[in-house]
DNA sequence: TCCTTATTGATAATCTTTCTCAATAAGAGT
DNA sequence: ACTCTTATTGAGAAAGATTATCAATAAGGA
């Protein structure tokens, strides 16, 4: 019996693709009390964790503060606002070519298993403030 | 006299130089403690975000845990360790900057004012155990 | 239904960083 | 060199995020 199947694991799951835009814990746990209420935040943490450990989650890469958490797991950019702190999706099609984890590899021995690509910039928004 | 010279501020700088290989606040409040040991951490951290704020240093993104601070300003990548956490440099010819801002600007609307690179990986030491 | 034990809830503990405020000292003016 | 203003410091409290602890609960196999 390795893992069991709980009301609360799977509401954590629903509302984390819910809320899509790379929410901090505290953030999925609000969400996740509307529907049930007697959750605990050490739940939501744990919960968390455990699908970044499994591959069903990632956590983003964002600087200071809280950790923003991301549903998705296919291989994606991100750009930060650095006013507003606002964490956005950015296709990484783009970048596939300009990263090469061959040429990094050589240079710092490391096997490399992965990359993070964060944009930093203003977004529309705090432009026009 | 918007700004002062002081001992406490010259040895951070000092110090921080020459750990070279992105320390934590602790890290750096530990080594200054050597040559200043009435150091308060409160000062450590004071000078650590003016130095970023000003330019003269920067913050790694990586993950969890404390934030850790680079003496370089200059464009480069990092490698972190997923096994001990380690970070260490990557010349970034691996990525060219202006094309890629143009294109992460035009699909997300952001004004780029820069990116990070963390390429994720299990150093040599980890690599044998 | 019973049993084992993974998971939960509540809270304490830990860790990192920031804030507060009286005391200190840098540096401009005299 | 002396004074004065105030930026900066030290010490510790406070805030915020995350993890650890542990008794109580509840999945899921027998």
């Amino acid at each position: 019996m390795a893992s069991r199947n709980t009301v609360q694991q799977r509401i954590i799951v629903e509302q984390l693709r819910q809320l899509g835009n790379h929410p901090t814990a505290d953030e999925v746990y609000q969400a996740v009390r509307q529907q049930l209420p007697s959750i605990s935040k050490a739940t939501v943490y744990r919960t968390l964790n455990k699908l970044i450990d499994s591959g069903e989650a990632t956590c983003v890469i964002a600087g200071s503060g809280a950790d923003r958490f991301d549903h998705r797991t296919d291989a994606h950019s991100h750009v930060i606002c650095e006013v507003c702190g606002k964490v956005e999706d950015v296709c990484t099609d783009a970048f596939a070519d300009g990263v090469n984890h061959d040429k990094a590899a050589a240079e710092c021995g490391y096997q490399i298993l992965g990359h993070d690509l964060v944009f930093k910039g203003i977004c529309p928004e705090c432009q026009r403030a």
